[in-house]
RNA sequence: GGGAGCAUAGCUCAGCUGGGAGAGCAUCUGCCUUACAAGCAGAGGGUCACAGGUUCGAGCCCUGUUGUUCCCACCA
């Protein structure tokens, strides 16, 4: 161990297995006391800017925030790598009535209720509740290795942001695109609060469609409605059929009575009611479904509104006052079936909204609350996606934006709750004057009476729809606005797209005159390892911490990019995180394996003059890799590039370059062995680079370690494609040498020779590839179990009987035929031969195809020659091999 | 009632504008080869849901069918 910090630099101390909890909470406290996360407006440097979702302040970090951030993270890293100045705006959301719902429960716990203490008292508390979780939070996306710039850390009701919100409802409210009105909303009895359209989830329940008869007054005429709520007959002033129902054209304008009841209603004709349904006739409820109500204004019914905010029927509602709606309809179906008014029961699912908070099932109810006129906003924000200016990706989420978008209706957003931003408007009990301001007029300016505030709160959403610039400054004109805004990305699930997206593009667009973000980048919700959703009923929820804590953030956040798609579902798979761990060692080991085989000197640059074949394929290899992940990260693809440096660590870099480099690793010219250590050093710290996005701990932790390398992986350059270390011919040869090794491993598996049995062989090839095969001779020994390699031009003096196989730099001979059974190698070789004539045939198929040959681009028909003249060649020295050992 | 997605190896899923089917896990066979057994080497395994069509060429494009998931919607 070092002494000034608690590094292992003696590798042999380095233990044999990677281990995330002693490098991981390290590793950010320096990046984060090194200032490395902060980002300022910086004239010299292209902005990069994401503004975080800010996670609710009752939230723990679930697996989705893991996903979120993860994607975030490594677009963020990658950028602030490729030379932008990039900011990740952190922050939490005050989550008005999901955070109320809590602090409520904490005190119903301790017997107390909202009334009780008061809505200053209960502000205490909430703020008390939001100062211990909301720092929870936060330091749980530190675990994960989130980038944040914690300076700029806000929060939706600090003051800044409250600023702005009160600011846009001001103004909107003067521009006459906020107004307050006896609307019917979606009421939830038990939040006790009104809820937007978005804020209800629908569930489909059994139910019944109970069939009452109305009477007429002297029981001349009746009709018959179906009504899935029988309780609501209780608040009913009308029944409605279809203008050109023949059924009921007589009685149209002449009233029933409603049973029970007894009210005399009136039979009033609108479009609305379909003939085909039902019975034709719907009865009207103006005060509690939201049809009812439209009805009711054509028609000129009057609304009574007979539930209570909470759930009960009101003294309107006679001798049910004071049960609840659920016990109300048992009650009243009972009594109408007693009095015979009840004419059939039929069972009936039917779609129940709930609050997408406690899912009680919600009560339409007409009420006075405040709206924002929707449409004059929802206009330009459909165009900033039509036009392109705003992209979604994957792209097809946009048809789910325009569905809402073009369907949108005011939006209810007053809610009867006392935790979040008080609606600044204030009444006049003398005059009824209302005074909407940013600041609390003393008097009113009309009277000069006394005011008093209006007593709700705002949807919290609202809030959370400025946070791309209310986070940035505004309404103040900063220097980060005029920098960072419009952002670049914003992540998220696809789950808010209509609570979230739609409305900070809509803000966005009113407040700024200018789109939020360029792209909205959509990821899927995570499931189970059955394909379930996560919930705390099915207790199946996976929680990030604890696979932190067993695998690191580094094993989690490659199993949660790996693999999956944008804008689709994933599952989470423990074998996955495993894998990702196993990935973590790989790297770790590779790394191990380099730093012990440094020697003694410095790391020099690399001699370009003395790269042999296996260097100058890993370095074309190597501009290749830096291409395409470099490519996948610009088009959004996480999943391939985080895949391609995978494979390219462990497959190319591992497997085959650590193990080439062996050779002259452990070998005496001291010259070839230092420029191959140069090589190592060289492609292993560009790897880690590519990796770091996706795993920056391990990734930090190693590259710091490695000679030559800069303060810190984060800061450092994103690799560039260079462009000395373009050997395709080189990379060609290696392949074909790579797929001599592997056939000659895979004779040697099927006959059995143990890996200790080294064997004598020979190379035969031509002129053209002779110095190629030369510079093969020790990776055939180091990889393919040969003792020595000769190479030589033809096959005279080689044993008939060797084994041998064929490839594009040359044929490779081993005899052992006291080792081999000789049918069963001709038997092998018949079965390759059978594989490279199919290859002929292909190819010749192709290119006698006169279509093809007219219509394929030169290109195509390029590569079909070029593979069919190979076949060709591996073809005829099959033949001859067989040949050969038929005689 | 509208809209969208998915259907590819035993399992979970990739597969960019159409040009010889991939990964991880699982299975089988050898290996403790001085970075790694959380490893190495090798192997087996797929009518790319089904039926048509376009094309020189289709997992990919078009039409239809079946199954499945999700979103939106006021049918009492």
């Amino acid at each position: 161990m070092c002494e000034q910090c608690d590094k292992q630099n003696d590798i042999n101390e380095m233990p044999k297995t990677y281990d995330p909890s002693t490098v991981e909470d390290r590793i950010y406290r320096e990046w984060e006391q090194n200032g490395y996360f902060h980002s300022e407006p910086n004239p010299d440097k292209p902005p990069y800017c994401i503004v975080i979702p800010p996670p609710n302040v009752t939230a723990q970090l679930h697996i989705g925030h893991a996903l979120d951030n993860t994607l975030q993270d490594i677009l963020i890293r990658y950028k602030r790598m490729s030379g932008f100045e990039t900011l990740w705006l952190p922050g939490t959301d005050h989550a008005s009535i999901a955070t109320e719902v809590k602090v409520v429960q904490k005190l119903a716990e301790q017997g107390i209720t909202k009334k009780d203490i008061g809505h200053d008292k209960f502000m205490e508390y909430a703020w008390a509740w939001k100062n211990e979780y909301g720092g929870k939070i936060v330091s749980q996306l530190r675990k994960l290795g989130s980038s944040c710039d914690w300076e700029r850390e806000r929060f939706t009701m600090d003051e800044g942001c409250s600023r702005a919100v009160i600011k846009v409802f001001v103004d909107l409210y003067k521009k006459g695109l906020i107004y307050r009105g006896d609307r019917i909303v979606n009421w939830c009895p038990c939040c006790k609060t009104a809820l937007s359209n978005a804020e209800v989830e629908f569930e489909e329940q059994p139910s019944n469609l109970w069939h009452v008869r109305y009477d007429a007054p002297d029981k001349s005429y009746s009709i018959i409605c179906a009504t899935t709520r029988p309780e609501t007959i209780l608040g009913d002033t009308g029944i409605a059929v279809n203008p050109n129902d023949p059924r009921y054209k007589d009685i149209v304008g002449k009233t029933v009575v409603v049973p029970i009841v007894g009210r005399e209603i009136p039979i009033v004709a609108d479009e609305y009611v379909e003939m085909d349904f039902g019975t034709g006739a719907v009865k009207i409820t103006p005060s509690h479904d939201p049809n009812d109500f439209e009805v009711g204004l054509r028609c000129n019914l009057p609304q009574m509104c007979v539930f209570t905010e909470d759930g009960h029927i009101n003294e309107l509602g006679g001798k049910y006052a004071g049960l609840t709606t659920t016990e109300c309809r048992k009650v009243f179906v009972d009594d109408l079936k007693a009095c015979g008014a009840l004419v059939k029961i039929e069972p009936y699912a039917h779609n129940v909204g709930t609050c997408y908070r406690c899912h009680t099932t919600i009560e339409p109810m007409v009420s006075k609350q405040w709206f924002v006129a929707i449409k004059s906003l929802a206009e330009p924000a459909l165009r900033a996606v039509e036009d392109g200016r705003i992209k979604f990706v994957p792209e097809r989420y946009v048809q789910t934006y325009y569905n809402w978008m073009r369907n949108i209706r005011d939006w209810c957003i007053s809610r009867q709750l006392w935790w979040g931003h008080r609606i600044p408007a204030w009444y006049c009990d003398d005059c009824g004057e209302t005074i909407v301001e940013e600041t609390a007029p003393d008097r009113c300016p009309k009277c000069g009476g006394k005011l008093r505030q209006d007593e709700d709160v705002l949807d919290t959403w609202f809030s959370s729809g400025m946070w791309p610039f209310s986070t940035l400054g505004w309404p103040e004109k900063t220097e980060e606005l005029k920098y960072y805004y419009p952002t670049n990305v914003l992540s998220t699930g696809y789950d808010l797209i209509f609570f979230w997206i739609a409305r900070m593009i809509m803000f966005g667009l009113y407040a700024m005159d200018d789109i939020p973000f360029h792209t909205v980048y959509l990821h899927g919700m995570v499931r189970d390892e059955l394909g379930r959703k996560m919930s705390k009923s099915l207790g199946n929820g996976i929680d990030p911490l604890e696979v932190i804590k067993e695998y690191g953030a580094d094993s989690l956040r490659f199993s949660l990019t790996s693999g999956t798609s944008a804008g689709t579902d994933l599952r989470y798979i423990p074998k996955k995180v495993e894998a990702a761990r196993n990935f973590c060692n790989k790297v770790y080991n590779a790394s191990r394996f380099v730093m012990m085989n440094l020697g003694e000197g410095d790391i020099g640059p690399i001699d370009d003059s003395m790269l042999d074949i296996a260097d100058k394929w890993i370095l074309q290899r190597l501009n290749d890799v830096i291409r395409d992940v470099t490519a996948n990260l610009d088009s959004f693809d996480l999943n391939l590039a985080v895949d391609r440096i995978y494979s390219f660590i462990w497959t190319e870099f591992c497997d085959w370059y650590i193990e080439m480099a062996k050779p002259r690793l452990y070998g005496e010219d001291e010259k070839a062995k230092a420029n191959v250590r140069s090589v190592l050093v060289h492609v292993l710290g560009e790897s880690l680079k590519l990796l770091h996005p996706f795993m920056p701990f391990i990734t930090e932790d190693i590259y710091t370690r490695l000679p030559n390398s800069e303060k810190t992986i984060m800061l450092s350059a994103w690799p560039k494609i260079n462009g000395k270390y373009s050997f395709a011919a080189e990379a060609d040869a290696m392949d074909s040498l790579m797929d001599m090794v592997r056939q000659i491993r895979n004779i040697r598996a099927e006959m059995n020779v143990p890996p200790s049995r080294r064997a004598h062989t020979f190379v035969v090839t031509t002129l053209e590839n002779e110095s190629v095969c030369r510079e093969a001779a020790p990776y055939l020994n180091k990889l393919a179990g040969a003792s020595t390699v000769d190479v030589c031009f033809s096959r005279e003096g080689i044993d008939r009987n060797a084994v041998s196989v064929v490839s594009k730099i040359g044929e490779a001979c081993i005899p052992m035929n006291e080792l081999i059974d000789i049918a069963k190698e001709l038997e092998r070789l018949e079965k390759e031969r059978k594989r490279w004539e199919g290859e002929v045939a292909r190819a010749n198929g192709k290119l006698s195809n006169q279509g093809f040959m007219a219509k394929a681009p030169e290109k195509v028909v390029e590569e079909e020659r070029a593979k069919l003249a190979n076949a060709q060649e591996m073809l005829e020295k099959l033949n001859a091999r067989i040949r050969d050992m038929q005689a």
